[in-house]
Order: structure tokens, then sequence, then C-alpha cells
DNA sequence: TTTGACTTACGAAGGTCTTCGTTGACATCC
DNA sequence: GGATGTCAACGAAGACCTTCGTAAGTCAAA
């Protein structure tokens, strides 16, 4: 039983913190603060919470080996970004994905050469495996 | 000046309202109410007090000129997508809506031929139309 | 050993969100 | 007219989120 936990949708301001675990891997307090509030946005003892409270919620792991305890995600960006894009499909595109693509590719005049290519790779991919009616 | 308010984001329980409102076109209190919570999900005065904080916030329209005031919503759902849509990108994407595209697509094998189709179709005039650097 | 820098831990304040109980207004039916 | 039912309004409670001030611990250098 390795994965009894769900564990739970990520606030906004932990997702900050998650974006910077995720680009830079494991992080100490000090390191995630400095990445995110530079300029100076929130604490150090703000972070530090939010950290504690995403360690209590199982969204990352703690090394305390070291006096100044190294944090890294436990919630992959992958599986985090699936799940934010399964409830607005069911929340704002009546539970079907291809309109949320739709939608979204509408505002997506910008795409590179190389993504647009991806895109239709993938399309043929679903389109000529999967013919379902 | 007609469009001084940018109307903040509507929250989960707002959000549940505003799809009724969207499907259903303007309803009572009593109609959403019921169209939400028939099983008795939350009460009727709950559901009256997010419809009276909605108007607080601009996100209804309220006629009051019969005894149950009727509600509509006055924000589009295509502009609620959109926002919704954007803030995903910036905040679990990198900026980058064709990402979200590809992982979406990734997650929708079950697409109709026609959906399938009309995503080819918005790629064509993307990349046809629109091609930079 | 004392000082100072750095760190975690604790608790609390202020805000928002969601829910509901209660009240008073209004209409209808007997 | 009085009882009954429906409705909007109000206030408040409880939960969660974000932020921070302060205390307490640890380590190294002076």
């Amino acid at each position: 039983m390795t994965s009894s936990k769900p564990s739970p949708r990520p606030t906004e301001a932990e997702l900050d913190i998650l974006r910077v675990l995720w680009d830079q891997g494991a992080c100490t307090v000090r390191e995630v603060h400095e990445q995110l509030h530079a300029d100076g946005g929130a604490g150090y003892t703000t972070v530090l919470k939010l950290l504690q409270i995403m360690h209590a919620k199982g969204l990352v792991a703690r090394d305390d080996a070291q006096r100044a305890h190294v944090y890294r995600a436990t919630v992959s960006r992958q599986r985090t970004q699936k799940r934010f894009l399964s409830e607005m499909v069911t929340r704002l595109f009546n539970g079907s994905p291809s309109q949320l693509v739709l939608h979204a590719l509408g505002e997506t005049p910008r795409a590179s050469k190389a993504e647009l290519r991806q895109i239709r790779e993938l399309l043929d991919r679903i389109d000529g495996g999967g013919k379902s009616q």
C-alpha cells in the first residue's frame, strides 16, 4: 500500500512553490524563497509555513538530515497538470476534452512549427489507432 | 464607462451555479437549487446567498420585477473558459498554450471523428495563416 | 563562553468561501 | 381576518488560505 493518499489539490501559493521545486529540483526554504520572492513578495517564514503545510498534506517530502531541511515535490508536474486539466474539463467544458483542446488551440496562434507538428503527430496517432465511433 | 469592472474569478460553487445559468438561461433561485441540489446537496438559502454574492461581484444580473427574482449570467461561458485556460497556461504550463493542448490531447483518446476533424481544420488555419519565424 | 547568524516551530490575525438558521415581507387559501 | 407557505435578507459560524511576528534551537566564529 504505497499509494494510500490521494493528496489534495494544491492551492495557488502552493502551486507557485511546486513550480520552483519542479524546475530546480530539491530546494531548501531559503532557495525557494529567493527564487520566488527575491523582490520581496512574501517573507521567509511564509514560504516556510507553506512548505510545512504542504509536507503535512503530502505534497512535498522533506530531508532533515542537514540543519536546513531540503524539500522536494512528491507530486509530478505531469500528474498535476492532468489533474487540473480534467477538473477543468468537467467543470467548464461539459466533460469534453476535445472542446478544451479546440478552445485552447483557438487562443494559440503563436505556436512554433515544431509544436504544431508535434500536435499533428499526436492527432494522427489518436485518429489512426483508436478509431472509436 | 460601461466596462469598469474586471469581475473577479468565480469560485467553485459559483462555477456550479454559472453552469446552470449558462445551460438553462435565466433562472430563479429555486430553479437553480433544484437543478443543482435536487438530491439535497446544499440548502436553498445557500444557493440564494451565493447568488447574492455573485450579484454583488457582478457575475450575475438580477431581475426583481417578480417576487421570485430572476438571475442570469453576465459573464459568458466562452470568456470564462478563456480566462481559466490562460491562468492555467501561465501557472502550470510555463506560459505555453500548445503545451497545454498537447497534454489535453494526450488525455483525449475518445474524441469523435468530427471533433478530430475540427481540430485539424483549426490547426491548418493556424499553420497556414500565421507562419511566424 | 558569549555572540550573532541562520533555521525551524508555534500561534495568531485577517481574509475568503461555503453553509445554514432565523427573520420579516408578501401572497394565497380557508 | 388568520393560518400557511414561499421568498429575499441578514448575520453568523466553521473551514481553509495566506501572511507574519516571535520564540526556541543549532552552529560557528570570536
